[in-house]
DNA sequence: ATAATATACTACAAAAGAGTAGTAATTATA
DNA sequence: TATAATTACTACTCTTTTGTAGTATATTAT
């Protein structure tokens, strides 16, 4: 009942190159500032480029900055970036289809909690993510 | 976002023990009906009987029941008998220690859903699962 | 031009989750 | 007692996720 440790890796990132959206951030700078695994993040990066989440100049100087304006990138697009998108549509006993129509057992404690979850992802941007400067990333 | 296998896997064993509780079901006839792999489910089915949800009798005409009532088991006991318990606990983003006094950047979005998904797995026992016998397991 | 500093790419390794195989131990019943 | 049906145990395999290593390539300040 959790976000792989990519998705979380995602979202802090890219919090943070909203937080510091001043000038762009090499991977080395990420790495130290976040404690995330180098290699691991050159790979992340590199994809969340390819899902045009993130703009890349490379050279000396170069680095990483947001590519697109910071209220217009919602969890859900990262989320979907990764791959792991539609991850809450999936019936949470592991079946198929997820169907109100021929519900699961848990169908009926499910329903509430599954919409948060939904809004949530739907509704909250980079940018709504920092209204308070103050908060871990 | 979601259980692990092995929890989906409990969760409706154990639901379909309850729902047929009239008599006592051998592992083959739990991976038959419920369509779950027969070697994995044996292994599960002998821990949870070590942590005390199930009764098993070996032997011909063996087979597992339910050790308690079904009013006293509930979700947040079945994530704990496999180890997925405090998941629910940890911090969405990854950090160690879940602080509301040191949030985390996605702090205020995440605690409603979060609480919903928390009365659900302490609220909802098996017995409560079943009111309606119509839904799939 | 050159050196420094970046990202991009390929391949592999380690760890965890999920699933399989074979066998031993137990027990009701014929 | 012999047999069939059942759980219990040990060890392995497969897959996915997470993390590491090394190298190639691009850019820019000097
Ligand atoms: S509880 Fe019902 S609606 Fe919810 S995921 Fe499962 S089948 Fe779908
Ligand atoms: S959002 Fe805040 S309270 Fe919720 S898990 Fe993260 S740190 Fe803890």
């Amino acid at each position: 009942m959790h976000f792989s440790k990519t998705t979380e890796y995602a979202i802090r990132v890219l919090a943070y190159l909203h937080r510091h959206d001043e000038t762009s951030h090499s991977v080395n700078v990420l790495h130290q500032e976040l404690d995330l695994p180098y290699k691991y993040l050159t790979k992340l990066m590199t994809e969340l480029v390819k899902k045009g989440l993130v703009n890349a100049s490379r050279g000396r100087e170069g680095g990483l900055s947001l590519a697109r304006d910071a209220h217009e990138i919602y969890l859900c697009d990262i989320l979907e970036a990764i791959g792991e998108s539609m991850e809450h549509e999936r019936c949470i006993l592991g079946f198929e289809k997820c169907d109100a129509s021929n519900p699961c057992a848990l169908h009926d404690q499910w329903v509430k909690p599954k919409e948060l979850i939904e809004t949530m992802l739907t509704t909250t941007s980079l940018a709504s993510l920092l209204q308070n400067r103050e908060t871990k990333l």
